[in-house]
DNA sequence: GTCTATACTGAGATAGAC
DNA sequence: GTCTATCTCAGTATAGAC
């Protein structure tokens, strides 16, 4: 994906120092008035260097998405590797930890939606480019459910439920003007303790046909199967 | 909001022009492959008058967007004055016909969510500037459902719910590849069938605490005094 | 393959004359 | 309200150093 992947060379190094110069003075100025030959001035190199490595001023957000996705895939591999968590517990950590690694950065996560509406657009947050991104989201959230015994049917359908949410949710935190985002916060711990509520309520016998009938449906509307060929 | 409102004068004219040349542009070449120079000689007007009348291109975008919600709101009300409809009916088609409206200019929907992650942009489709499109679409929404006999607490939820579920579905008909996005088709008619069903599902006294508490999670995270003001 | 220096193009946006 | 001239900056190109 990018050049020199073993991480040693000079070539890393330079890679990181324009990463690095850029993350700053987005947190600074902000991602729009800061601009590509700022980034290369800070990080000491030619203009040319900058887009050697990046192909796009947005390309280094995504690379700082990758990122945060991949400090998300420890923390809660961490969490519930310890074994301490129950369910609830779980869920909440895997929502909470998420918004801890990108607070300092609420100003910059915007640009990650930017193109979210353009399929072909290399860097849509929701497109074939940053599948991998997905991927290893749902797979974060699979574990964070754990060997929890649930229903069947909902081993396919609770991680995408799941990350679904955590889209909603960055977008709230975005707009969340309650200091601290305290309001996000607060409706994630509350909508997992109510979602795990709900879960024990779903396996009542009462409402087995209406989880067949909106597995049914998602199912037809292929948003399943998600990314996971 | 716009200059000259009464509509007869040259002015009005002139901005009618520009905006018709941009939206025959836009669907012809794509968003970003049509320059605002493209759109002003289409229009036989100077790059100054262009920008006089839409201070950039994105803002052409949401003028369209605009008409959408205008002519969304006339057809939704039409449909429910008629009274020939049922709820599900009703529902189905508020979803439908916002489908129908926007059909022809699938690719340019996406410009609409370029900023929905940046709350101070004035083109950001979830930020104040478009405050009255969601207040008059959640306003059809309303309408929708009607004068129907349901719990009084769910009143203030379901407008908001529906638009939000709009708003997804508007993201899942961008990225509906199937002919003539039927998935996306498929899926509005089977969510309303099961909503209006689950709806009577949740008179229920068993449900009578549960809805309460989503209510109220809801409430402390202000998703429903969405926009009201 | 990594990097510099420099120049160029295209297009969004603005200023100010008329 | 309209136009012309101009600015800025993302992004590309190129030619060459190591």
């Amino acid at each position: 994906m990018f050049k020199n992947e073993t991480g040693t060379g000079k070539g890393e190094q330079t890679r990181q120092a324009i990463y690095d110069a850029a993350l700053e003075l987005f947190r600074e100025k902000g991602f729009d008035l800061t601009t590509m030959r700022d980034i290369a001035a800070e990080a000491e190199v030619a203009l040319g260097s900058a887009y050697y490595y990046f192909p796009s001023k947005e390309a280094i957000i995504f690379a700082y998405y990758d990122s945060v996705q991949a400090e998300h895939d420890r923390l809660v591999d961490e969490a519930v590797a310890s074994g301490k968590l129950g369910l609830k517990e779980r869920l909440q950590f895997a929502l909470q930890s998420k918004l801890d690694i990108v607070a300092k950065d609420r100003k910059l996560l915007g640009v990650i939606f930017r193109y979210s509406g353009e399929p072909s657009h290399p860097l849509s947050c929701l497109g074939p480019a940053t599948a991998h991104v997905r991927r290893q989201s749902l797979e974060v959230f699979r574990t964070a459910f754990g060997d929890e015994r649930l229903p069947k049917d909902l081993d396919q359908l609770l991680p995408v439920a799941l990350w679904s949410l955590q889209m909603g949710i960055m977008i709230l935190f975005i707009y969340d003007n309650s200091p601290g985002q305290q309001r996000t916060r607060r409706l994630i711990d509350g909508a997992m303790a109510l979602s795990v509520r709900l879960l024990a309520l779903a396996k009542l016998p009462l409402l087995k046909p209406v989880r067949t009938r909106v597995l049914a449906l998602l199912r037809e509307a292929d948003l399943l199967e998600f990314e996971t060929a």
